[in-house]
DNA sequence: CGAGCTTCGTGACCGCTGTCACGGAATTCA
DNA sequence: TGAATTCCGTGACAGCGGTCACGAAGCTCG
């Protein structure tokens, strides 16, 4: 996964809310929270950032350093208490307070992420999807509303939503965006393979599938068919 | 249990293909692709790194950077030729080779990715799924057949197919993955959100969605809830 | 034909993230 | 009760990717 280009290194002005976590600290939490429930689904009651580094791949310091950012402190010799852990993990990352939001572009994926019911644990609920085309609108998708993406705009106002999803083609993200600001939504998560243009005030993720696969076929290319001459030069 | 940690992290050791590219730059890869192939769409020959940088959100010293590890040399002054550089990132990227992957995982998101075939553009041909629900089994989806799972090693060892694609729950991705080594798959991308465990010479990439969620959740939740604290130490 | 501007190419710095190393606290066991 | 062990907490270092700055090359226009 590609977490999008961080304007903020490009701004020199420092942003209304400096990001007092680093960006790869935030993207392991979920790990953590995902192993800690798995474990507290067996029963276990505590655990410590040896034994989650050595489950998950990670050594012990870095562990430590990531759950200090939820604000929990653990106790020497015993570790971390593991439902204090996934409390903290939760309110950290503000999973408590549920995010409502649009989906627009019902295809193939839009479709795949509205029935992820998995997501309501992680704060977010789709409440509705859009999209442009006569043949889908006024349909249900896994129980959500397809409407015309003209709504969005009021919609989003009129129901405070602040979180946007981008399925659609990478043609008509931009358009889909502008809406989208238009109505007052805070937050986009784009899948759309395009750099999205929208005020700074907005965040943006994107979720470039096409980043990862150029890195998996960069790297069977080089294994299979070109060992290219790289000779390690031990 | 035998764990078995992941060395190549912990051992300051070179592996065996040492990235000649960072990885950040591989994943702008395809973003200049694209951009370059709707250049082209356009009729528009030549271009410069200060262009696509202004275009894509890049300053060109960057966009430079990662042009160069693909091989190509622009001229000053004019830039580079648009169709010599799309042929240099794709050759690069291995995307002339086509990559045949086997699927597992049947549910909303394998659907979703059965279906996308833009992947084909991109060296990416998926050639069957695998699943275990009897249900789904010996059903197409998108022009592809389901099969069980318990077919997966066989078949992948006598199709040489070396890519396999993860969209199961994190519960049987382990499962999965184990049995994707033994068939001789040789690079895997995992959409499950668990950490896979396998040998140290296959290519594991991991598109974890909760990942740029916990990202998202939490610059809303700082927005919106609680301006937190942030006092401390001051 | 030459001056100026634009763009490529590259070496040097800088900030950030991951790792190491050391100190302190709590539990256990003799 | 005290010593040993294990784990948390934190300051310091290092490697890497991003940015800056400078030099070279080629087009454009007077």
């Amino acid at each position: 996964m590609v977490i999008d280009i961080n304007l903020s290194n490009l701004l020199p002005v420092k942003r209304p809310e400096a990001p007092s976590i680093p960006q790869p600290s935030l993207a392991r939490l979920p790990q953590y929270h995902h192993h800690l429930v798995d474990l507290e689904a067996k029963g276990i009651t505590r655990t410590s950032c040896s034994v989650i580094g050595r489950d998950l791949g990670f050594i012990p310091v870095q562990v430590r350093k990531d759950l200090q950012y939820t604000g929990i402190i653990g106790k020497p010799k015993t570790g971390y208490s593991v439902p204090e852990l996934i409390q903290a993990i939760e309110t950290f990352l503000g999973w408590n307070n549920i995010n409502e939001a649009f989906l627009v572009g019902a295809g193939n994926l839009g479709t795949a992420l509205l029935g992820h019911e998995r997501f309501s644990k992680f704060g977010l609920r789709i409440v509705a999807a859009f999209d442009t085309d006569p043949a889908k609108i006024g349909q249900w998708i896994h129980g959500k509303a397809v409407l015309s993406l003209d709504q969005l705009g009021d919609l989003a106002q009129r129901m405070s939503i602040h979180l946007g999803i981008i399925t659609t083609p990478a043609e008509v993200a931009q358009a889909v965006a502008d809406e989208m600001v238009k109505g007052g939504i805070q937050a986009i998560w784009n899948f759309a393979p395009v750099k999205l243009r929208v005020p700074e005030y907005i965040i943006v993720h994107n979720e470039d599938l096409y980043s990862t696969l150029a890195s998996l076929s960069w790297k069977l290319a080089r294994r299979f068919h070109v060992p290219i001459q790289e000779k390690e030069a031990v």
